[in-house]
DNA sequence: GTCTATAAATTGATAGAC
DNA sequence: GTCTATCAATTTATAGAC
């Protein structure tokens, strides 16, 4: 898909608006600056999506589902559960990075006061987290991990540790590393090692 | 201060300004909402604060302040460094229990693409790590804690496990919890032991 | 399908009376 | 200081020509 021209004008207003809400916000997010960015006229937007609340209601979807819905696939390989810890910190960091203002847009419009359609569409969404646990739950009948580990403390805490730098990055790179943004690179370039030792330390016997 | 009616009209738009923006964010609130909530008429935010960008700017240095101002404070008392962080994270997250939509206002302010406004007053703010740091290196020399533990890792990490799960509340209690409120509760409840678990594991020898 | 023109509603900001 | 009335600009959405 590397000719943009190709691509058809539904397509063409899909990309321009993730883009664009991602960047600023259902709010802030205006339908003239997604009618430019995807090079046609407003009037096209209401005429393929008939009001903005749609059309952020299809990005919203396409977002959630870009984080959420390959979180737990990892889990069902034939590898050690060490080894698929260290694989998912791996792949969910690498769609971070090609995706940094994705969970910014997501939480952030999930915590707006007045954002229903979000709300539902998380409600709709059938992520959950039950096969993980089964498989925590296996690890420690085998012995391999601490007794007291609960799944969901786990899974949060490893997606705490690997979302925070990246939605954190504008307060991180001048706080911490003094606006210098090769050491903020640089730090996230080592960010999986980290998180892998961490987990590693929290979980081992 | 618990007559509302006694604080006077500027205090009254301050404190109906900061929920207003920090629920709905810069570009969702509006006016007409922080007036009504403050219980006067509109054009009084105007004689008061001559713009929404200069009401806006009032509101991100106090949510700032806020959040950013007494993270290292604690690092200054005499007790040891592992106390120090346990009384740290206890505080920390009191100060988030008590602000859950201060960090996500913070940070998806930042991450706006055109939001100068609360990038320059990031630069203007005078909090560093640095103290921090001699701390940290004075820890590694007494051999208290791990060689290799970096003081800039230690307190994203710290911070990470800290504000995750308050801003990821709309999305772990219904996906994590089932929708269980006290679920949510109990598990925020617990938070700390946890943390300061983690971060025991993570740097000590 | 795509455009121009315009309606209709919202919203930040000001003028002026009291 | 506080209010009413109103302006001017923005913005979502629609009507209608091609």
């Amino acid at each position: 898909m590397s000719d943009k021209e190709k691509i058809n004008t539904e397509e063409k207003i899909l990309d321009a608006a993730k883009e664009v809400f991602t960047e600023e916000g259902k709010a802030g997010a205006k339908m003239q600056m997604i009618a430019d960015r995807a090079g046609i006229n407003k009037s096209l937007l209401h005429y393929y999506y008939r009001s903005k609340d749609k059309l952020f209601a299809a990005v919203f979807k396409f977002a959630f589902g870009k984080m959420a819905s390959k979180i737990f696939t990892i889990f069902k390989s034939d590898d050690d559960f060490f080894t698929q810890l260290e694989r998912f910190v791996e792949n969910y960091l690498s769609i971070l990075l090609k995706n940094p203002f994705i969970p910014m847009f997501i939480l952030g419009e999930l915590n707006k006061k007045h954002n229903n359609i979000a709300a539902e569409l998380i409600l709709k969404s059938d992520v959950n987290i039950d096969s993980f646990a089964d498989i925590v739950q296996k690890e420690i009948q085998k012995g391999t991990i601490k007794k007291d580990i609960q799944a969901k403390n786990l899974i949060i805490n490893i997606l705490a540790l690997c979302i925070f730098p990246v939605i954190a990055k504008p307060i991180i790179e001048p706080v911490v590393f003094n606006n210098k943004t090769d050491a903020y690179k640089n730090y996230i370039k080592n960010r999986k090692d980290e998180i892998v030792e961490i987990v590693y330390n929290m979980i081992k016997v």
